[in-house]
DNA sequence: TAAATTATTTGACATTTATCAAACACTTAT
DNA sequence: ATAAGTGTTTGATAAATGTCAAATAATTTA
């Protein structure tokens, strides 16, 4: 049995609780998958097929843009899913690179292997359709703080309400995610 | 039948065709529903258990921030589904009115039917879940433009990739969709 | 532990965006 | 057709954020 592979079902059954049949039909199909620092779960080109579970460590994914600097677009630590939606729901070339922060450890479904299970078992489905709608909302959510705050109050949301993310994630990353740079992040925290 | 049904199916038979018996199970569950210019199709504080599909016409989705002004958080035209995710989802209250811009014709479902519907077709639940899925993407591109883009260069993009969007929806409403000002905005189409 | 590397802060200044007020343009209702 | 209301543009100025360079702090590696 996968080590870990407890935790791992007990997070997913807070989302929906899946009958002892679907949780066995699934078990076979995940994998554990160890990055150290710096790795890439996922690389900008490539089509990604692959979802990630963050038992634990923490990644970031990101872009280059067109003058080669990073846009970090989101961050994952212990119980987030990670996974490049767009090339993982269409098959198409991943946009971004994902890249292990620190030492990271993951349960690793494979997109073929999900449909496979969504089509045999209805209740791994919903499960899915859950995680997208929660998936959804946790972006929205990003989006908003986006199209509303001033980068003062961008830095006390995420503080206020990611406060893991600040402590983890180096401020030069965490900048970009909140679409200011470096330096005004840092000001930032300083006034009070 | 439902006047305009064909159209509607039409469009959702594209994402993920259906069968004919969950169309048909789908189809008692459909209602019209008609609003005109500045109707509410979604109040703020209202729990919203309805998802709207957009005949004809075109809505915004806004709130009001602390100091009372409308942030526009996102605009649907022909074929788009409105729908206050957080409180459909959630069952919670809105966070966000949705209004209509223009006289606007909708296909409207229930949260509760789609439940007994998801229940009993496993396939539309699977449509749900591509749905979901879309609309994540979607609103992870737009998340993507505010992290990255000056105003300048997410009016151009949306001038681009949304051109009916920058003829039907008002100037004062696109503004703070894109994170910026009215008037920053009106200078930035000025320019070339 | 020291050196090297990486991350963060600070300063001076440039640029972008916001604010407030007013003018202008367009639409709607009488 | 006119007045009233809405929407957009423009101008002057203020505030916020970006840029570039350098200093400091923290972390990693030899």
């Amino acid at each position: 049995m996968l080590p870990g592979l407890n935790k791992y079902l007990h997070f997913i059954q807070q989302i929906y609780p899946l009958s002892q049949e679907s949780l066995e039909a699934l078990a076979p199909f995940l994998n554990h998958k160890s990055f150290v620092k710096k790795d890439y779960l996922v690389k900008q080109g490539d089509i990604s097929n692959e979802l990630f579970i963050i038992m634990s460590g923490c990644v970031r994914e990101y872009f280059e843009d067109a003058h080669a600097n990073e846009i970090n677009t989101w961050f994952g630590i212990e119980n987030a899913i990670a996974v490049s939606t767009y090339s993982f729901f269409s098959l198409k070339p991943s946009l971004t690179n994902i890249q292990a922060l620190e030492d990271t450890e993951t349960i690793v479904i494979r997109q073929e292997d999900i449909q496979k299970l969504f089509n045999e078992f209805h209740e791994i489905e919903r499960l899915g359709r859950l995680l997208a709608e929660q998936y959804l909302v946790q972006i929205d959510e990003i989006k908003i703080i986006l199209q509303t705050l001033s980068a003062k109050q961008r830095y006390e949301y995420i503080l206020q309400h990611k406060p893991e993310l600040v402590q983890r994630i180096p401020l030069k990353y965490l900048a970009s995610f909140l679409g200011i740079k470096l330096e005004t992040l840092s000001r930032v925290r300083g006034q009070k």
